[in-house]
Parts: C-alpha cells; sequence; structure tokens
DNA sequence: CTCATGTCAGATAAACTGAGATTC
DNA sequence: CGAATCTCAGTTCATCTGACATGA
C-alpha cells in the first residue's frame, strides 16, 4: 500500500492524458488536426516562423519525429518549409493560410474538452492542479514552458 | 487569456504525461516491458486471470488493439492464453513466471519515478493531485478504477 | 575539419475500422 | 437466431536508431 499510493500518481496521469487525447482526437480530426500537430501549430502561431532545430526543442522529440510529423502536415496542407536566405543547412517552417484558418476552431475544441474535464472544479483548483502538475513536469526534467 | 488558461490545463496533464512516459521508458525497456504493457501486468498480478474482454474493460482500448498488445506480450513471453474450460469463447489471459519474476523490478521503477515526481510534494498535496485528476477522468467519461 | 541541420531507410509499438469465425 | 468473444487484414500515426548529404 505505502508504494501503491506513490505508482498511482504516474497511474492517474497517464490515464487523465488519455481521456484527453480520445475526447479530442474525434472532433481534432475532423478538422484536420491530430493531437500531436497542435502543439506545432501553437508554437508556430506565436512565433512566426521556426527552424526545425527550433521545434525539436520545443517537442522534446527527435529530429527524424519532426521531420516525419512536418511531412505529414505539409502532404495535408497544413505547413510549408522555405529555405532560409541566411543559412542554407535551414529550411523555416509556417503556417499555411489553411491552418490559420482553422486552427482557431481547434482552439475551441480544445477549450470545449478543457472545460469538460474541469467540470465541477472552482477556480483555486483548477489553479492548483496546474501547479502541482507544473511542478511534476519541471521535477521529471521536463519544464512546462512559462511557469 | 480566459481561454488560454483552460486549454493550459490539458497542455500540462499532456506535458507530464509524456515526461513520466519519458523518464520511465528506458529503464522498463531494459526488464522487457513497455509503458503499456505495464497496466495488464499489474491488472493481471492483481486478479490473477482474465478474459479479454475484461482487460478491454480495463484499459478502454478497442478489442483488436488489446488482442495485438497481448500478441506482443506472449511473443516476449510475459503472457500466456489458455482456453476457458467454461466457455468456448473465451481465452482466459495469465502472467508467466517470467512475467512474475521481473514485475516487482518494474514496479520498483514506477516507485522510483514516482518518487521523482512528487518530490518536494507534502502528503496532502500528492492525496489532492490524485483527487483532482481523479475527478478529471471521470468527467472525460474514464473514471480511474478504485475512486 | 568539425559541428549543425536536416533527410533517408528501416524498424517498432500502438491504436483504429471493417470483416469474419466460433461459441453461448 | 442474436449476442458475445476473439482474430485477421489492412491502415495510419508517431516514434526510434543509424547512416548520410550538405552547408557554416
Amino acid at each position: 500500500m505505502y508504494v501503491k499510493t506513490n505508482i498511482d500518481l504516474l497511474k492517474i496521469i497517464g490515464h487523465a492524458a488519455r481521456a484527453a487525447v480520445r475526447t479530442s482526437d474525434a472532433p481534432l480530426r475532423e478538422l484536420g488536426f491530430t493531437m500531436s500537430q497542435l502543439p506545432v501549430l501553437i508554437h508556430l502561431s506565436e512565433s512566426g516562423q521556426n527552424s526545425q532545430a527550433e521545434l525539436v526543442a520545443v517537442l522534446g522529440v527527435e529530429q527524424p519525429s519532426v521531420s516525419q510529423l512536418l511531412n505529414r502536415m505539409e502532404r495535408d496542407g497544413l505547413i510549408d518549409r522555405v529555405p532560409d536566405p541566411a543559412d542554407g543547412r535551414v529550411r523555416l517552417v509556417r503556417l499555411t493560410s489553411l491552418a490559420r484558418l482553422q486552427l482557431p476552431k481547434g482552439r475551441f475544441v480544445l477549450d470545449d474538452v478543457a472545460k469538460q474535464a474541469s467540470k465541477g472544479l472552482g477556480e483555486d483548483e483548477k489553479r492548483q492542479l496546474v501547479s502541482l502538475l507544473s511542478r511534476v513536469s519541471y521535477n521529471l526534467g521536463s519544464p512546462f514552458p512559462g511557469s
């Protein structure tokens, strides 16, 4: 029991994350997005354009994984890649107008799911949940951007 | 901003879950496990044996997904499947002695990661975190077993 | 030359849908 | 016959490692 409580923390985090993915997946796909594309889209919408190396750092996955994710997104018309005039090695990634058009709807979907997820929680409880999870992420060596 | 706070809840849950997976994955693989196998192993160790339909309910994924997950686990010598004498449609899933031998080490890995994750959190904070996440899972239609 | 950036090739795990086979 | 249990076939997304081309 003294052990179980500790492991339960991991199990419940994973469980909640899968539940969130399962709830968001279908409506996002109707918009032409997948879950793992959204961090890329949101980051690009805030930063304008990025090298793939920067995306590697933000997403925390390996270069070929990012490259392939971007391949699928380019195939689906969400991004394009243009050579960086200042550095021939670099290809800058940008949102297409389609992505800029669809992204707000994606945000609405996520917002709806987030509201459903936090139903019955007070503002203070939501804040504390975010705060506790930020500390967990930090402890696991993956600080949440903006905390 | 009023929207961003809501979506942040989803982002931080996913972020923490990925951080936990990333931290646990390598040591678990050295033991011959993957992350998504552990819920199966732990459940079987507590219940003795299960039909695959029961595992479908516990894991919350579709039947063919469970079937394939079990195929890999059988290939790796972690489980075996025997016909249920009481019902010819059912195959009962059981842990092998290898899995029983290795599972405690897997628990130690998870326990270590959980301790690292909750470093600096008081007992009351851990309890509250588990409680809040249980409510989130429940709200998303995927109640955490045992809450 | 070394380092950084990115792609290619091949492998794997995990999930889905749709279509059966078998048994209760 | 209808429902439950499970498998098979085929697809997709997402990830990895190792090897390589190219440019700073």
